[in-house]
Order: structure tokens, then sequence, then C-alpha cells
DNA sequence: GCCAACGTTGGC
DNA sequence: GCCAACGTTGGC
């Protein structure tokens, strides 16, 4: 790569640090938000990773004894620290289809045993093997979550993006959800607030919901 | 199947 | 401790 280029990129990246720094000195400290209701994300499309399949869908949890599975393989920090530091037995998280033909909340389910020990790290033959983590100091853990119920409807990302537009030009509960925000978060943080909103989502008709916003 | 976004790794 | 390169997620 020309130097130059390299420079240029290298100075406009210390640029929007210094700016990111005065923004945060400039933002009054939010109190950390405490987060009690959760959407964990599954993918309900067969898919094969290092031999393994991949697929487990809000009807596959169902099927499972007890309707409960211990949720497995979640592999980055924030998720983790979400799952070890904040989540409760008792708690509600939404069932959330991930990489598949149609993105969106199917179901509730019911955080039922906190954090412990994720015994598919130390699993070679495991997808989520991590070499690098040991029995005596464990890096990843897991939960288990029980089945509660289907929504009335499906709640599609679609249909959760467009609200989400909506509230963040003209504000409204869903102006931050981490659907958006943090995207690529497998286990999401949400507040009461947007939990309670997008619940009472199944209750509308979504051609009416279309309708209302066009009016 | 593509690729943008973004988290992680590793050389310096 | 910075940051370029790399790897993964997941919508489209």
């Amino acid at each position: 790569m020309p130097h130059g280029k390299r420079k240029a990129k290298s100075e406009k990246s210390k640029l929007a640090k210094l700016a990111k720094l005065q923004k945060k000195k400039d933002t009054p400290k939010a109190a950390p938000k405490i987060f009690t209701k959760w959407l964990m994300k599954s993918e309900p499309e067969s898919r094969i990773e290092n031999g393994v399949e991949m697929k487990f869908s809000f009807d596959d949890l169902k099927k499972e004894p007890n309707e409960t599975t211990c949720w497995d393989g979640v592999r980055n920090y924030q998720a983790r620290n979400f799952m070890r530091d904040q989540m409760k037995v008792g708690q509600s998280a939404f069932y959330y289809h991930s990489n598949c033909k149609e993105p969106g909340i199917v179901g509730i389910t019911e955080i039922v045993k906190e954090g412990y020990v994720d015994h598919t790290q130390f699993d070679s033959k495991d997808p989520h093997f991590d070499k690098s983590s040991s029995k005596e100091d464990p890096k990843w853990i897991m939960v288990d979550v029980k089945y509660v119920r289907k929504l009335k409807r499906f709640i599609s990302l679609k249909e959760l993006k467009q609200i989400h537009l909506e509230h963040k030009t003209n504000g409204g509960p869903l102006e931050k959800l981490s659907l958006f925000t943090r995207a690529r978060l497998s286990v999401q943080p949400l507040t009461e607030d947007e939990f309670k909103f997008i619940l009472q989502l199944e209750e509308k008709d979504p051609d009416e919901e279309l309708k209302e916003e066009k009016s």
C-alpha cells in the first residue's frame, strides 16, 4: 500500500478516536442500564459446521427433554458477560431465528439455570472447542433455557426494523434496540420497556400497523 | 453466495 | 498499546 494512503488513513482514525473521546467526556455518564429481559439467537435451518449440525429451532427446543436445553457454544465476551453477570432464573427471553429465510422472533423462553461451565469448550470434536481454555480456569459459560410459549404471531426482523427506524426519528421504546445497535451479539439484553413493547406487537395485525404508519 | 460490520489476534 | 489483517456473523 502506498505510504501516503496509509498515513492518511492513520490520521483519519486518530481524529475519529479523538472525536470519540471528546464525545465520551461531554456525554453525562448514564446510569448503567439494568437488563432483565433477553433475546437469544438460534439457527432454525440446517447448516453443518465441522461436521456438526447447527440447526436448533424453537420447535427443536420444545422437543428436548423437559423442553429445556443448555445454551452452549456462546463464544463472545459481551454475550458471556451478560449471561454470567445479569441473567437470572425466572427471567424471560425472546427466541430469535437467525441466519435463515425469515429472521425474527418466534417465541418466549425462561431462564431456568444461571451461568455454569460450558463443557463444549473442552471437547476437541465440538465446533466451539477452545484450546486456550482450561478446566482450572474455564473461559465460557452457558445457562439453561426452557420453552414457554410461541408468540401469537411471528414478529419479523423487517417489522422490528421499521419500528426501530421510526422510533429513532421520532423517539420511542425501540430506538436503541440491541438487535440493531449491536446486531451481531447472539445474546442480547432488553429493557423492560423494550420487551413489553415487542410483546404487545403480537396482539396487532401487522397490516393494520402498516396503515397506521402511512396515515 | 456476497459482503458489510465488527470482534479478535498478533506483530511491532 | 496501536492498528492492520483476519475471521465470523447474519441480513440480503
